[in-house]
This record gives structure tokens, sequence and C-alpha cells, in this order.
DNA sequence: GTCTATACGTCGATAGAC
DNA sequence: GTCTATCGACGTATAGAC
């Protein structure tokens, strides 16, 4: 992220670019690997995709994933980072949505590919036990990211009025990401649950009042 | 839980009850494990907790383990179970606590046995991959659990005057469970972030309208 | 640098001895 | 009913071919 050797990067051909361009093969081969894992993973999830296994489907060996990837751990966090960073590329969020609709926005994206949502359980279940630094630094960096995202909208929908000026910037965002993360679990264990019920009903109870509310059940 | 054989239970002592008691010993062996097996997981989650050192830190071999659990998933989920029940036992919840409150009451328990959350976490991680029936009826099951016991009490908090009555109950049950267990989640990655500030919100929330609001910030 | 081959220690699970 | 022995698979580490 920060300790790319040279530029010269030139993912996809290297035809004319072997003697004098020497990293950008490994790192095409690199992106290469994270783009079929990221298919792997979207389809089963990280249980059951072991190093060996996912190397066989890609096509190399599993010591070549070592090689590129530091570990186990390290792969799944670079993964679920570049599924992500590749579904914002497609679908950004717009700069005046507010807190809560863009959490809904991620949910239904989340609903195409059911894997990608248990690897990030798994990593955030990770992150929590001792020993897992790779784990603990992406989940504690990506809360920390849409936690400020998120507080920082609560602002500006404040300020336009959109929501109630007597709560907490910094709980709302909390609030948001717990209730987002947590009604998707409760949705992909029985999606009789009412996901996004709840999360309208977290929408409307931040709005500014309305004597005539439109009623619940 | 609704399979055991006979009674005839001696935990403690199988002093005159060899011969003629069959279950009784194995049963009391079996407890033995789960309580002495729900310290350890309290103190280390359930990450670097293999059968074997789990096996050697309570005194037994590892395959005594896979006697009475028939699988590690099965010995998880059954320690995870043992110590919500006794912790019910030891201090129970009031008949009217409000649905926050309880969930504010868990969060505060949890606090004291970090690692029981961890494992909570695995568990329901491991609930959302395929092939995994144990962690996924443990964790459907309690979800389900939980969220009726919690809409019940959101309708009778309603019919006293003391939450809003234009919330469907079982979006608000749904909604305060991922909201506590979301909250929990980021406050073990980071203690900065305002869980019981963001519980109170979602609380004050769902109060009927005081238009002297108490402010948030 | 890129990648293969091989090996090490540990894992969950199982079979059979006592 | 409980143990020892063993299985195949795992993540990881290393040596060396290209």
């Amino acid at each position: 992220m920060a300790s790319e050797p040279p530029e010269h990067a030139d993912p996809g051909g290297d035809s004319a670019a072997r003697s004098r361009g020497p990293y950008a093969k490994g790192l095409a081969r690199r992106q290469q690997i994270l783009d079929r894992a990221i298919e792997v993973f979207a389809r089963r999830g990280s249980a059951g995709t072991s190093l060996r296994s996912i190397a066989q489907e890609i096509g190399v060996s599993h010591a070549a994933l070592t090689h590129y990837f530091s570990s186990r751990e390290q792969l799944l966090v670079e993964v679920y980072r570049e599924a992500e960073r590749q579904a914002d590329e497609v679908e950004p969020h717009s700069a005046d949505a507010s807190p809560v609709d863009i959490m809904t926005e991620s949910a239904r994206r989340n609903h195409a590919v059911p894997g990608l949502v248990q690897l990030y359980s798994t990593l955030v279940a990770t992150a929590l036990e001792p020993g897992h630094p790779d784990a603990a630094g992406f989940a504690t960096t990506r809360f920390a990211t849409v936690r400020a995202d998120l507080a920082e909208r609560v602002r500006r929908n404040q300020a336009s009025g959109r929501m109630r000026s007597d709560v907490d910037p910094d709980a709302v965002a909390s609030l948001v990401i717990a209730a987002s993360d947590g009604l998707q679990t409760q949705w992909m264990l029985d999606e009789s649950v009412p996901q996004s019920e709840a999360l309208d009903l977290l929408a409307r109870l931040l709005t500014p009042h309305r004597p005539e509310s439109s009623g619940g059940a």
C-alpha cells in the first residue's frame, strides 16, 4: 500500500517490458490472483477455502499464493479490501446521501455476493481474537473510516435540516454501522427478519419530528 | 437439552454408583468438562484453543473431548450455551425491563468476559458459512428466541406508554439486537466508540416524543 | 524476482486396544 | 468409557530451479 517499488506497472501485457520492468509482471500476476480469488470467495465464503483449494481453482500452486501474500489472513484481508474498492468504483456513493441510505445501499449490494458478507464476518470475528494483527488492523481501520464518513454525513444532514439536531453525530454513526452489520447477519441466517424495515425505522427515528407519523405496524 | 438419558445424576462423587449408575458418571464428567471449558474460553476466546490444548488444560486427552462432544464446533456451541444459561441463572432479567435495557445489561456483563464475546462472534461467523449446521442451528435459534422475547417486551412497553406506539415491534427487536451486537464488536476493537451513548440514543429515539429533549452532543 | 517441490508441526477426526 | 495410535489436510517455512 505504501511500499510499492518503482512505477512502470504494466498489468495485462508484459510484452516488451521484460528486461527493464522488473516488477511489472509480478504485480500483474498478483492482481490477477486477487481478481480470481474475489470470485472464489464471492461464491464460497471463506470457510472451506484453504490455500491449496483456492490455489488449485485459480490455477497456481499454493506456494505461489504465499509468495504474493505473506499469510492466509493477509490474503483474506486484501481480497475483501479489493472487492470493496471495486464495488465503490463501479457505483460510488453520492455525496449528500444520508447515513442510513449508505448502509441500505451497501446491504442491497451485498445480497448479490453472500460469500463476501461471510468473508467480512469472518474477518471481524478473527480481528477480535488475540494474535491476529492483520485482521485487527483491517477491521479497526475500516470501522474508523466508515464511522468518520458517516458522522460527517450526519452533520451535513443536520445542517440541512433533514436529520434531528439533538443527536450526537458520532453516536449515530456507530449506531448505524452496528444496525447495518447486525441486521445483515440476522437476515443471512433467516431471510424473514425485517432487515429493510428495521433500517427504514432507524432512518425515520432520526428524522426531525413530524407529528403526522406514518404508522409502523 | 431435551435428550438426557435417565436421572440418577450424581455429579462430583461416583463412590457407590459405579455398577448400577450407567450414565451418571459420564454426565457428571461431561458437565465438569463444560464448566472447565467455559473458564478456558472466557480467558482465551476461541482462537488458539484447539481440542488438544483445551484438553490439556482441563486434564483429559483430546479424544475424551470428542467422546463427549461430537465435534469441536459442537463443543464451542455448548460452551457458549452453558455460559449464557449460568449467567441468566445468576442474574435473571426483570420482566418489565425495556428491550434496550436488556441489551445494555448484557453488554455490561460481557465486558467482564471478553473471551465469551469472541466466542459468540466466532460462532455467528461460522454459522454464516455453508456446511456448519451446529453453529447455524445455534445462531438461528438464539436470534429467533431473543427476537421473540424483545418483541414481546416492546409490546408491553408500548402498552404501558413507555415506548412509541408507531413502531413495529419485530423491527424494533431486530434493530436492538443488531445495534447491541454491532456496537459490542466495534467497542472491542476500539474502546473509544460510544457504545453506551449509542444504545442510550436508541432508547431515547424509541421513547414517546418529549419536546424538551435533553440534547445529544 | 518468480515459482515449484518438499518438508515440518499441528489440526480435527477416527479406529481399535484396554 | 477412555485411552493410544494414526489418518489426511491444513498453514507455514525453506531450498533451489528458472
